[in-house]
DNA sequence: TCAATATTATGATATGTATCATGTTTTTAA
DNA sequence: TTAAAAACATGATACATATCATAATATTGA
């Protein structure tokens, strides 16, 4: 038996085990999660568009100072919708969903994260609970900002402030035309968009055309708000259609043009 | 014959006609159209709560100075979907919805505003094109602040900002939250919720009970993202379980309770 | 005031999609 | 490697709600 006993999730991890017990397999994990992550003034996860990136090298400095970051094992859950918020996630690398809990325990995902975004922004700046529970969709590796550092960083930074109303606006807009989208489309549609999403945010593999991305049935079916059997089966229809092809957990885009406009038969 | 030729929607009226062809019903409209609006310093409306009320006073006299304002009739469009934002408006009397259209020409009503809120501050903003349309539902009074004054305000208040974000981010977790409704929820349980809205957005008539807006049934089908004769056999059952009863366009709320518990029955 | 038009109402039918059932394949863990 | 569990797949059925049709009211404008 090996005993793993997390006692902060906040701060560095701190593992009680016994040596002997270690598998090949956990030293490797360790191995994995041990790599260097950098400054926030050396960062160049966002090339320069990033949220954070128009503040001076010294606020950058007292970001870096004061931030913590950990390893978040793929499935693993990084806050909880109804939690209170104490600081912003940075997203080093991996990848995150948003899921919020809908009725009978059905989730809905409404946002997905790439390397270089913020997470949590919203319920700290309004002083809420998280309104939704964000999940590592991959191995990720996630910083940590404190509350008053960032609020203390916003208060000394006007232009902060106007890239998080950027920030927000975009969100609002996206949020909204996603509602004309699953109140109006069929499930064809919307697994169409769900597909064209996953591609416009996580990108392709080196073959320019499967996404870079592995998600199971049902994750596509809370994406495009369905269920998982009818997620099947218009994947499979799409498939059929010439449009996409399955490789497992993979989707690859074939025809693109006709999977955008399969996203609005009748507009 | 009656000429009416609006010259400019931004400016005031200019109103070409001839004089001994006016009729009583106009000129009394022409004295509804005839009030008087307050300078922002004076205006009572959002009782301190609302986004520019952080302002100073020479800001609030600058705002003043370079506003505008238009009567809009019942019906009226405000600003138009996919055109450019060049200001703000600020609703100092009357009721407005944003709708966008979906497929087919379908519309639906993202967002309600009443007096006191703003409108067309996301897309200023984000400098992007208005992504919904606004609608005048009651004869409105609606200044309008160009985009220059606007943002020099913004860049000159830093607690501005901070307001436009916090209403931003409230606006946001109410789309997502929307989102869930729509999309896990039944066709009644969405009226319910519509009812609600209506209700907590316009407050009620003296009675305390008639909801204090005339809406049609097709548009509380937009609202709840369903067809109009969904919308009328669900109002209809509504009203044979006693939690409503319909008075023409006016919805009375007689049972509250059950009207909450019938937006999410299987939560 | 009255005709024209829009809105409300209600019934019959069609349809997309959820649900249930069952089997196959893939993944996981000992 | 193998058993157990999870994910994927597909068919049959049920059901909520859209669509179509038709009529009764209510509203509008000359």
């Amino acid at each position: 038996m090996i005993h793993i006993i997390i006692l902060n999730i906040f701060t560095e991890n701190s593992i009680i085990f016994k040596y002997s017990e270690l598998t090949f397999n956990m030293l490797l994990d360790m191995k994995r999660k041990d790599i260097d992550i950098p400054t926030c003034v050396h960062c160049k996860n966002s090339n320069g568009k990033g949220l954070l990136c128009c503040l001076p090298e010294s606020d950058k400095q007292l970001l870096s100072e004061n931030k913590c970051h950990r390893y978040y094992k793929k499935g693993e859950v990084i806050f909880l919708e109804g939690n209170h918020a104490n600081g912003i996630f940075c997203l080093y690398k991996g990848k995150v969903k948003l899921v919020k809990l809908g009725k009978e325990g059905k989730e809905q995902i409404v946002r997905l994260s790439k390397e270089g975004d913020i997470l949590g922004y919203r319920s700290l700046l309004s002083a809420d609970v998280y309104q939704a529970t964000a999940v590592a969709l991959d191995d990720s590796y996630i910083c940590h900002i404190s509350k008053d550092i960032f609020l203390q960083t916003i208060k000394s930074n006007p232009t902060l402030s106007f890239e998080i109303i950027q920030l927000l606006s975009s969100d609002l807009k996206n949020a909204e035309q996603h509602l004309i989208n699953f109140t109006q489309k069929t499930v064809k549609e919307r697994i169409s968009e769900a597909i064209l999403l996953l591609a416009s945010t996580f990108g392709y593999l080196i073959d320019g055309k499967t996404i870079n991305i592995k998600m199971n049935r049902s994750e596509i079916a809370e994406m495009a708000s369905t269920t998982t059997e009818s997620a099947i089966r218009t994947l499979s229809a799409l498939q059929e259609e010439g449009m996409i092809s399955l490789n497992g957990k993979y989707i690859v885009i074939h025809n693109m043009k006709e999977l955008i406009r399969s996203t609005h038969v009748n507009d």
